[in-house]
DNA sequence: CTAAACCTTCCACCTGCTGGAAGCTCAAGG
DNA sequence: CCTTGAGCTTCCAGCAGGTGGAAGGTTTAG
């Protein structure tokens, strides 16, 4: 499929897509035209790291990441190394995306009308516990 | 406090906090010496940056968000339009990740050892349901 | 056959930091 | 009091991760 299918079902911009091409991401085939010819599991790889790179990991965890299916030839147990640091990233990022999520919450119902006193609900925002 | 003091206790480099100050995004005192002096309050600006930052929200996003708390003369309800939008956000990077920590779970528990075979396990990481 | 909508490459620009130089300030030890 | 080192200041350059636009080839629909 062209570039601009492989956007649309990705989430990417087409632009971003060459980008992460350039710096070696993936390696779609060309068509006879010259034109990019994404399979899908090239749309895989894409959805994958719009996802991921939206959730604040870098692209070079990225390549990591992607490294986990793609190269046969790595240490099983290296792999799996990778894998947990990633899930315990993962999973404080899910801590911190939890509290954010609390605190504009509590924002939303208690200063809701036109009284917002001083309340200081940034403290929330920063992460105290209450 | 000075601004070393305020990078620890927010998890931000002095670099990045003197660069958000240059953006706008605080306004610490100053100190008769020319040092930047920070509230308790700046430093909760701060860390509260520094954890929507790491989430994947964009320096934009953040000014908004901390604008649920400063301005003082918004509308009540264009500030609770605000906050719900960024709630609806969260809920999705929430979903997003949980997710992710799913497949890379799996990973972790089925592709152990030293068969990895073409296990497309990728197709969970692009957000397949299975 | 022409026009719109694709695609290609290349280059410049933008965001969000980050490192380093040059210089001032402050706290501690001799 | 003086030095020494850590910490602060500003400024400027560079890197990461895209993004916009020009110039031109291709494909599809009328």
């Amino acid at each position: 499929m062209n570039i601009g299918t492989a956007a649309e079902k990705s989430g990417l911009p087409p632009k971003t897509i060459r980008y992460y091409e350039d710096i070696g991401l993936l390696r779609p085939d060309r068509a006879g035209n010259g034109y990019r010819d994404y399979s899908t599991a090239d749309v895989h790889r894409l959805k994958f790291l719009q996802r991921s790179r939206s959730l604040g990991f870098s692209v070079e965890e990225c390549r990591q990441l992607l490294s986990l299916y793609g190269d046969r030839e790595r240490e099983s147990a290296e792999v799996k190394a990778l894998a947990e640091t990633k899930l315990a990233e993962i999973d404080r990022k899910l801590a911190e995306l939890a509290e954010l999520r609390a605190a504009l919450s509590h924002l939303v119902e208690a200063c809701h009308g036109d009284h917002r006193p001083d309340c200081p609900i940034i403290d929330g925002l920063a992460g105290h516990r209450h």
